[in-house]
DNA sequence: CTGTTAGCGCTTTCAG
DNA sequence: CTGAAAGCGCTAACAG
């Protein structure tokens, strides 16, 4: 493998000035800087990532912090992962994947130290979130995918779940529905102060009072079992409801079965709106599935790119983005029934 | 950040006795090593990646190949990935990300130039792979998930479709199914050499034939709507089928339409097994789908132990091993029926 | 505009 | 069993 002192020979120039060349440190005449080129191609030569990383202190290599989340990871993280890593190779970083324990800040403060990455992508932020504590304390660069309770001065990217919230409900109200459900991630990671647990339920509830109508919240563990019971327990509560909006699209079969056990037609008796899910899942079940759909590509570039930028730039702007979720009208959402057969 | 050199001041030894500390690569008596650790401890010292790997040509760290397939990633792929990184962590690497096109030597050849990772994991081989006779050609150490034409003396794990065809097809002949079809991936796919596509269809042609039942094979591109009309193409041919055998999951919602919307109960009237799917997909169909479903964990694990292996042991041997899916039976696949429903 | 040189933090001979 | 010193391939002063 040929190394920067091959190439200077070749072109009849010093090291140094091969170094500053390629790196565009310095002004080069025109005459050399094609010599040095030419010698480059002739011989095949790369830089050494990791002689140029130690040397310069930048090692142009990047983390993304992917929890080992419980909930398992879904298309949706599958796409912000393809996407980030496509949006680092454009700006010529590469990216390296950390699955560590979610709230563990030891473990990631280990990994820091190795000095292999010039900064890091975090995603599952919650409201408190000893990472980005950390992250913040030793003034280490990064990017959330998520929001924290206190972002100021980080760069950050989030699906707008208040908005997607709005759209949603305006969505059913302009139906005729009257009474909603929303069913929420599970009990612990809303207490755990997981942002979009948090969030979308908050909204919710402002949204459905704003309107004036009756909206009941509900958690739920991701399986398709206790979407079943849920929505029972929910008709239990409130044997008007007409329309369930979930968080979870692995709880849909469970929902879908427990409407369609009471003999009940989606979406003539019942409408089903899955608040962030992706297309391919939506698309997969029969009705296919009124949704909410998380701009996965999106976040993962913009979370990349203004990792890269902040690392770049010399002032230390931040940026703060978030996307809504593009609501995707299909077959399990319709009118409020007028009447509906009794079940009991 | 300390260095080396600070934790051997404070230690009192030299930098090198630290560093064969560490790396245990020459004896150090016990005491040394304990003043030599009790210090690293204080400092909280962790070996800069960097420098280490430039000075020992060794980086640990390794890169998976991951191609930007047209068919798209899913939840089978980012298990692959998810179960690759934490193997490397296990072992001490990093895992980077190098989404590729598919069948792009140059790109790949460029990336490894960099001498930043070690090895590779290459996934979604051809029959035919222009990266798998470069990697061999340069002798770069490699594994792959999935087969080439020649695998002689390279580290390679895949999905045994033979067997899984096998079992799938035994499957359904002993529940008395006689006349099958094979709905493949996509022509291009199969014309391309890729392995899946090509293997799974040759053993179902054969495993049929030993059978002595009625197989007809088709391709069909990845989308719900091809399903669609590659069942009734298929029904055409043959009006006489009870059984589907589908390798692409994201075609499954077009195959159960088409079969219902000839008036059909799944499994009464005809059965469907995915052959090669994931559980949370067969499950949030309804009905649940009979699948085998990928090693997905298994392939990730082994791919990267076996690239790790090789990286660290002296003698070349290679493995070679194949797992099969795992047949789990659900709603969609049951007797054969009797007598059908005739439509129009 | 170009060359010389001192490191970056570590591994690994070569000498004790 | 331990130390000293020569690089790994590159960047970035410092000197013209």
């Amino acid at each position: 493998m040929p190394t920067m002192q091959d190439v200077a020979k070749h072109a009849g120039v010093a090291l140094s000035t091969v170094s500053y060349a390629i790196n565009g440190t310095r002004p080069i005449s025109e005459e050399t800087r094609e010599r040095i080129f030419a010698a480059m191609k002739e011989l095949g030569y790369r830089p050494n990532v990791l002689a140029r990383g130690l040397a310069s202190k930048r090692s142009r290599i990047i983390a993304l912090l992917l929890p080992a989340a419980k909930r398992g990871l879904g298309l949706t993280e599958m796409e912000f992962v393809m996407s980030a890593t496509e949006v680092a190779r454009e700006h010529g970083y590469h990216l390296v994947l950390w699955s560590t324990e979610i709230r563990d800040p030891q473990e990631l403060q280990q990994l820091m130290q190795q000095g292999l990455v010039d900064g890091l992508i975090v995603m599952e932020i919650h409201e408190q979130d000893e990472r980005v504590d950390l992250l913040r304390e030793i003034q280490f660069p990064f990017s959330m995918i998520g929001r924290s309770a206190n972002n100021d001065g980080i760069n950050h990217v989030d699906i707008d779940f208040g908005q997607t919230m709005d759209v949603v409900v305006e969505h059913l109200a302009s139906l005729g529905h009257t009474h909603f459900a929303f069913l929420n991630h599970a009990q612990e990671e809303y207490d755990a102060g997981y942002g979009p647990a948090v969030r979308a339920q908050h909204r919710f509830v402002q949204s459905v009072e704003v309107r004036g109508l009756h909206g009941l919240t509900h958690f739920c563990e991701a399986d398709a079992k206790d979407g079943y019971t849920a929505v029972n327990n929910l008709l239990a509560l409130d044997p008007n409801l007409t329309a369930i909006i979930v968080m979870n699209d692995r709880i849909l079969p469970g929902v879908l079965r427990a409407i369609t056990d009471r003999g009940w037609k989606i979406p003539d008796d019942f409408s089903i709106v899955a608040a962030v899910s992706s297309a391919r899942i939506a698309e997969m079940i029969n009705p296919t599935i009124t949704t909410a759909e998380a701009p996965a590509k999106e976040l993962g570039r913009l979370g990349t790119e203004m990792l890269i930028q902040c690392l770049e730039e010399e002032e230390k702007a931040f940026s703060e983005v978030l996307i809504p979720c593009e609501l995707v009208i299909r077959e399990s959402s319709g009118p409020c029934p007028k009447v509906r057969a009794m079940v009991f």
